[in-house]
DNA sequence: CTGAAAGCGCTTACAG
DNA sequence: CTGAAAGCGCTTACAG
């Protein structure tokens, strides 16, 4: 392949001047600029990045540390943030946790990242205090995006997820229901989600204030996806006293109960109320009501703000700083979206 | 950070041997190498990629293109790539094409890439005579997976999207049915993905083995999201005279079907069969009649294969080579799913 | 089995 | 605005 020298023979130029014309530094003359491309483009030049790397201290990648990339927020924050990344020339390096212990250490905390990436994003992912210093002593920029732990000196993009459950749960009450069930994230987590902590404490409070004391019994744990949302409403209805609601965590969740619903002969709405929390794009195919949140304007905002101080820009006369007051998360607005899975309970 | 010449120092050896030594070459004495691991882990040193990179020609990195990561079957192969990739110690470089021509012309037709990655794993990417003539240049071993364009020298793995289609549409003809639709991929797309071509030829075949001869009037183009599946299907309603089965090309444009006859008033078995094409997480949920395919499994094997050349490993004796033929495809096996949403037609 | 030394292909002060 | 030269941190023949 060509290299550097290559181009600098062929334009009649020194190669540091190649590599300040190839990346646009004002240091260099237009004439000589134009050459330089010129010959780049003959040659089909390519930088070498390892190279461009070792020399510079730059690796021009971002990590992006997912629980698993499969589950509908997962992936279309990745999406997003790709395409920003793109846009800006970084490489976007995938780290799908999937519940392996041995990748989180790996990524967490070995400096395995700090020779290998420039920044990393957390997507909803919870740290153990060894973590947290483990990615202290990296030194590297980063972001965290939805709950997870907040990383301290790291900018945090989210929503309310406190909010979110009591706008559902409320949603519910208002149709006149009483006994409203909840399923949410794995209990035996020591990784436990603030997600579905914050998610559980909106649902409790939402029912607090409505005068009703929260019952165990209608409060299922269980796991963010559609199988474990199955298994938890199968479990609530073996308890007997079946709920004429349920509030489900996510709407993936939300679409297993509907299914263990319809397996032991109940009818949605009819029979019992459902719903989550995304907007998913398959909520509107099954009728779905849910909150809906932002997820690919949280991957783009998370990615914008990762940026920044990389590339020292700075903000556009005008426009609003990322953050209101630094260290304080960026909360993004959700809204309630009625479907056809929520309606009044029947008459008693 | 520690460099390689603190472990050597610490170690009393030469970084030529720490090098060797971490990298598990088998010249080292085992004496040796354990005072080599214990400095390294001292210092908690971790190799610079970049420098490795650049010394020894090798990126220890995978490029994974997918055209939309948040589609069911891309995300399910990535996740299962990346698990395999991680093991085995290589990174993963994702580019989700999301129909950017910018980032398709990027990714395959310059020298990018092969700086940048040892290998290419192309899923579900069609590609131009240029295209491929870029790939080739950059003589790097690839693997594509599922249909998309045959990159000659590269192994392929995938299913048989004509036989898929056919045992489909015959499963909705030994319902009874005859006024079979076929909704399917982008018409306009000159990069039509093989995939639909495939699938359209096999409802084709199916229909005329059973005397049928295909209605035009009844194969509509969309594109392969649940958004697609609705436009489609509202524009085969609206061409009057509806179909009283509809094969859909992916399990996403069959859930969108079924929300467009929905809101038609349609019922889903009584009024319209609906099948599709992947035992998508969500197929079950919605009752969903399919032909499942292996999608992590085609994941898996696909890197498995990508990965060998690369280590120079040898077959484990008595394990079959992935290639029966070398430079025939590898085929999965595809399984049709009777769910809910196929019956026989209404007595006319 | 181990080491000294060259070299991978860039970028960056430094000097002009 | 441009160039000569050092250096980024490894790996790899080569020699022993």
């Amino acid at each position: 392949m060509t290299r550097i020298d290559d181009v600098a023979r062929l334009a009649g130029v020194s190669t540091a001047t190649v590599s300040r014309a190839l990346r646009g530094l004002p240091t260099v003359s237009a004439a000589t600029r134009r050459r330089v491309l010129a010959a780049a483009e003959q040659l089909e030049y390519a930088v070498s990045p390892s190279a461009s790397r070792l020399a510079g201290g730059r690796t021009g990648t971002v990590a992006v540390v997912v629980p698993r990339i499969t589950r509908w927020f997962f992936g279309t924050v990745v999406e997003a943030v790709e395409d920003i990344l793109q846009q800006a020339g970084y490489d976007l390096l995938l780290y799908n946790l999937g519940g392996r212990e041995q990748v989180r250490a790996r990524v967490l905390r070995t400096a395995d990242l700090h020779k290998r990436v420039d920044a990393i994003m957390l997507v909803a992912t919870p740290l153990r205090p060894t973590d947290l210093t483990a990615l202290g002593r990296l030194k590297l920029p980063g972001v965290t995006l939805s709950s997870g732990t907040v990383v301290p000196g790291w900018p945090c993009v989210r929503i309310d997820d406190v909010g979110v459950a009591r706008t559902a749960t409320r949603h519910l009450l208002d149709l006149g229901h009483r006994r409203i069930a909840h399923i949410t994230g794995d209990p035996d987590d020591e990784l436990a989600y603030t997600t579905h902590l914050d998610r559980r404490r909106g649902y409790r409070e939402a029912l607090c204030e409505a005068g009703i004391e929260p019952d165990p019994s209608l409060d299922v744990e269980s796991q963010f996806t559609i199988s474990g949302g199955t298994r938890a409403t199968e479990e609530l209805l073996r308890r007997g006293d079946p709920p004429t609601a349920i509030f489900a965590a996510c709407d993936e969740m939300a679409m297993g109960a509907m299914t263990a619903l319809r397996d032991a002969g109940l009818r949605v709405p009819q029979d019992v109320s459902v719903i989550g929390v995304d907007d998913h794009d398959l909520a509107s195919v099954l009728g779905l009501s849910t909150i809906a949140q932002p997820a690919a304007e949280q991957g783009r905002l998370a990615t914008r703000i990762l940026l920044d101080p990389l590339h020292g820009r700075a903000l556009p006369p005008g426009s609003t700083p990322y953050l209101d007051t630094p260290g304080s998360p960026v909360i993004l607005p959700t809204r309630l979206i009625v479907r056809e899975s929520t309606a009044p309970p029947r008459a008693h």
